[in-house]
DNA sequence: CTGGCTCCTG
DNA sequence: CAGGAGCCAG
């Protein structure tokens, strides 16, 4: 029976995730005893999540994403500070060669599965204390779900305290790990440190994404208020606020370039950071979505320098360089500003690129497991080959030159790497002169170019939307890029509820991260002149390979004891890599400029209601979609495309790709799609992360605690901010710099425990239905009723002002959603949710009708499962148990979740079994044939009522939801 | 009396 | 899902 699971089988699903890339993977002694590892580490930390569960109730849920989500990540956080913490201390730990790398794993290994151990007692503590029995059972159902939300809040606190304590930890580390100059160990720790992404990243990927619903008619939109309001004003607001943002980020970038390039040991890269600062620098002033793509494109550099210094180095050292490639996220293809030298990395690259693709076939788990076992096994092999070399000469600089392939011009390079910073001021001064050179003039070309591919997009699209859609035309500028706007929409959800949870919308390129540890790596390994230079540019390459920010954020957990926090935030800033290097690859494909420029034009025309991406080349379907968007767009996208991620971008551009059902992400990447997209996505994110909350950026903050918390912060403070444009339109900045943070900080400590990792799963759904849409053809007018309710929905109400007393579908579906934390909401809180309506007594009571017809499905499905499980034999209540997978929640999902928005939030797994349970023993005791009998049940399940996540509360959400 | 809830029906 | 009826507590 469905319903029923055993205990054994119950995991969570990242868990399971975990388990099956252990199981895809090859390797041979050392990868797969530390995949073995891993596998059983994740096993106890599900098994942790679970009992938790059981356990604890409510609060252990709040606790239990956690858990169960880092299950795989977290583990591998620890690990890495295992790592770290072994160094330190074991004095027997081996200085050389083979017995190196295997010791070193197996240590990491077994701390890990220690560290597990001890988190799961922690947990368990952690859990039990903060439940409180709810009271007040009569009449106050409702009321023990106050009770318990202050027994969330609690939690929250307390997790913060101990975020800061661990905070101080990862500071002495850090120091110490600095100290401690053992290069050998620092090498395998990166390595290390890549692994676990990987591992983590995988545990993350996107959930078994459940039927491609389609898209129903809820009902006709009853109105459309204002769509165009005071659109200016608004804009207005954002436009300042992103540039202040992309500043922000801008200093962040500028600092982390630098330290970065003190680090890099090849004198190419130095001379690619610097252009890239100088890019920064010149871009700044202008246009501040131009200088965040810039940033971008400097990344990408960056990581090409990496990847071709580790290529080059595989290649000498064994013939699979493409292994290696695959699985280091470099693969990025330049954005579009890049001149020469950035697209000669690139073209280097390109071979590897291909021969990702052909191994990603999806975007699914199966291809990033896939890269995983490559990755292990390339590790594994450069180990090896380590160790080989390592032996019979320590002190080979051999490897220098052919680590530094491409620009050889200052050659100085391995030896000197650390110091060159301190005593080529000088030169770096002229090689940045020359850069600006050249940057100023491919600059001129890209935007020429970019400027002319625009127009001519433009053009196409209108053309389409005039086919398509006659009364859209209008508004059409481009209907393309209105629904690429909507894909992004939906990508934001995703990101936001996501990250939203774990660190909060962008920490991945989050500039608190980044900069206090960005210095980190270099500083990690500062002795590279050491005889064994081989080992050492293995080392950097590594560490370049990988996301500077993420190698830092690694090196920082590791070092540290790994907080929760910490772990979610690496783990975040892994999975984000991961996911951009997805999307790299897809950009890779595709012919550069036409795609750049298409980003660029997406960038460029804000004035889009649903972001217009410029999208000149974009999809048919989306052309056919675009009848909906038409609305002006209110100021909050560039809050929202901030927690765009690169997961939710691939899966956009996949789904867009492809009608395909979501698992699997087919390869075939139309050069045409909106992979534009990432890159600007990426870029708004760690603009939206740095932005908002300009007093987070204090140093004190730069934790991995502190930087969750000022995601979280941003995040919230983009919903704040729309509260306040609602009400006064102008002028919000300053208020928002004052009042943001305040409220962002209470908003995310209040909602840390709560935040979870509610995934969402997939926009694939979403561009179904649109593409649905289109191809249907003759519901025209479908349609055009369509597009004016949404636009009424999602774009009006949150412009602002434009709150309508209306309660439209898309509400309807948030309350859906809703329902997963709180089936008994009071009202007063349930409108507080719902800022953009305008609540009068009718719609108040609508808005309760609907809460209480989800209960009623909700107790239906409940009772008819509870009676299902009883004729099928199950005897004792406390048998039963529900997993994700099961019938149960594929009904449950279809009801309230219906495009997967979100993950089904554990909590809500244990609510339902815990109300299976009651019906169970209910019915078993023959109570069924009481009048009220369910009464006692509903009181019960009354109490498990969660506070619904802040994020809920952001304004754009709606918008997210299709 | 009102708000809120459940149950039933369409 | 919405409407309506009925019940209950402030």
């Amino acid at each position: 029976m469905a319903l029923l699971e055993h205990p054994s089988s119950q995991g969570g699903y990242s868990l399971s995730f975990l388990a099956k890339a252990a199981n895809n993977n090859p390797s041979s002694a050392m990868v797969g005893d530390l995949l073995d590892q891993q596998r059983s580490s994740s096993e106890l930390s599900h098994v942790v999540g679970h009992d938790s569960i059981q356990v604890t109730g409510k609060v252990a849920l709040s606790h239990s994403p956690s858990s169960s989500t880092s299950g795989g990540g977290g583990s591998s956080a620890q690990s890495v500070a295992v790592a770290t913490s072994v160094i330190r201390r074991s004095p027997d730990s081996p200085d050389s060669g083979n017995e190196d790398s295997a010791w070193f794993l197996r240590h990491v290994l077994q701390q890990q599965q220690q560290q597990q151990q001890h988190h799961q007692t922690g947990e368990h503590q952690g859990s039990a204390t903060p439940l409180t029995p709810a009271t007040s059972p009569a009449r106050g159902i409702r009321r023990p779900r106050h009770d318990s939300s202050a027994s969330d809040v609690e939690a929250s606190a307390a997790d913060q305290v101990e975020l800061d304590d661990e905070d101080e930890e990862i500071d002495e580390l850090k120091k110490e790990s600095i100290n401690h100059s053992e290069d050998e160990e620092e090498e395998e720790k990166s390595k290390r440190t890549r692994v676990e992404s990987i591992v983590s990243t995988m545990r993350t990927s996107t959930p078994a994404a459940i039927n491609g619903c389609k898209k129903r008619k809820l009902y006709q939109p009853q109105q459309h208020g204002h769509k165009f309001t005071s659109e200016g004003e608004e804009e207005e607001d954002e436009t300042t606020d992103e540039r202040n943002d992309s500043l922000s980020e801008e200093q962040h970038e500028l600092s982390m370039a630098r330290a970065q390039a003190s680090s890099r040991s090849s004198s190419a890269q130095q001379q690619q950071q610097q252009r890239e600062v100088m890019q920064m620098q010149q871009t700044q002033p202008h246009d501040p979505i131009r200088s965040l793509q810039e940033r971008i494109a400097s990344l990408h550099q960056q990581r090409f320098a990496a990847l071709q210094q580790q290529q080059q180095r595989s290649e000498k050292m064994n013939n699979e360089p493409v292994q290696q490639q695959q699985q280091q996220p470099q693969i990025r293809r330049p954005v579009r500003d890049d001149a020469g030298r950035t697209r000669n990395a690139l073209q280097h690259h390109q071979p590897m690129t291909f021969g990702m693709r052909s191994n990603l076939p999806s975007g699914d788990l199966s291809h990033v497991s896939q890269a995983h076992a490559a990755y292990l096994d390339a590790t594994r092999r450069m180990l090896m080959e380590q160790q080989r070399q390592q032996a019979p000469s320590k002190s080979q600089h051999v490897q220098p030159p052919q680590q530094l392939p491409v620009s050889n011009v200052q050659q100085p390079a391995q030896p000197l790497n650390t110091k060159e910073p301190v005593s080529s001021n000088s030169e770096l001064e002229g090689l940045a002169e020359m850069l600006k050179s050249e940057l100023a003039s491919s600059l001129a070309q890209l935007v020429d170019s970019t400027l002319s591919r625009f127009a001519a997009a433009q053009q196409q699209q209108r053309r389409h939307v005039i086919v398509n859609n006659q009364k859209s035309s209008a508004n059409s500028i481009s209907a393309d890029e209105s629904e690429l706007s909507k894909l992004q929409r939906g990508r934001v959800i995703d990101r936001g509820l996501r990250n939203g949870d774990l660190a909060a919308l962008g920490l991945t390129n989050s500039p608190f991260l980044r900069t206090p540890y960005g210095p980190l790596p270099h500083h990690l390994f500062p002795q590279q002149q050491s005889p064994n230079s081989a080992l050492n540019h293995i080392v950097n390459s590594i560490g370049a390979g990988i996301h500077p920010a993420a190698a830092a954020a690694a090196a920082a957990a590791a070092a540290a004891g790994l907080a929760n926090m910490g772990q979610f935030a690496q783990q975040q800033q892994q999975q984000q890599q991961q996911q951009q290097q997805q999307q790299e690859e897809q950009d890779a494909i595709d012919a550069d400029a036409a795609e750049q420029n298409e980003a660029l034009s997406l960038v460029v025309s804000p004035k889009k209601r649903r972001f217009t991406t410029a999208a000149a080349a974009n999809n048919n379907n989306k052309t056919a979609s675009s009848e909906r968007n038409s609305s002006p767009a209110p100021g909050n996208h560039q809050n929202v495309e901030t927690r765009l991620s690169p997961l939710e971008i691939s899966l956009i551009n996949h789904s867009s790709s492809a009608h395909s059902p979501p698992p699997s992400r087919s390869p075939t990447p139309p050069s045409q799609q909106q992979q534009r997209y990432p890159v600007p996505a990426a870029q708004q994110t760690s603009a939206a992360a740095g932005g908002p909350p300009p007093l987070l950026h204090h140093p004190s903050l730069f934790s991995n605690y502190s930087a969750y918390f000022a995601a979280a912060a941003a995040a919230a403070a983009a919903g704040a901010q729309q509260a306040q444009a609602a009400q006064a339109a102008a002028g919000s900045s300053s208020q928002r710099s004052c009042k943001s943070p305040e409220l962002d900080l209470t908003s995310a400590s209040t909602s840390a425990s709560l935040l979870h990792p509610a995934l969402l799963a997939s926009h694939h759904s979403h561009h179904h239905h649109r593409s649905h849409h289109h191809s249907g053809g003759g519901h025209h007018q479908h349609d055009n009723t369509d597009r004016h309710s949404e636009s009424s929905d999602g774009a009006s109400p949150y412009g602002s002002l434009h709150q309508s007393s209306t309660l439209t579908p898309m509400h309807l579906r948030k309350a859906k959603l809703m329902f997963f934390w709180c089936r008994y909401p009071s009202s007063s809180v349930l409108k507080t949710f719902f800022p953009d309506v305008n609540f009068n007594k009718n719609n108040t009571a609508q808005l309760v009708k609907w809460f209480s017809n989800f209960r009623e499905f909700y107790y239906i499905q409940m009772e008819k499962y509870s009676r299902q499980l009883l004729s099928e034999g199950v005897v004792n209540a406390d048998d039963i148990h529900v997993s994700p997978d099961s019938e149960l929640f594929r009904a449950l999902n279809l009801h309230y979740n219906r495009n997967n928005h979100i993950e089904v939030p554990s909590p809500f797994v244990f609510v339902v079994s815990e109300t299976l349970r009651e019906f169970f023993k209910a019915i078993q005791a023959g109570k069924d044939s009481e009048p009220s009998w369910k009464k006692a049940i509903y009181k019960i399940i009354a109490r498990l009522d969660e506070q619904v996540p802040e994020y809920f509360r952001t304004p754009n959400f709606l918008e997210h939801l299709e």
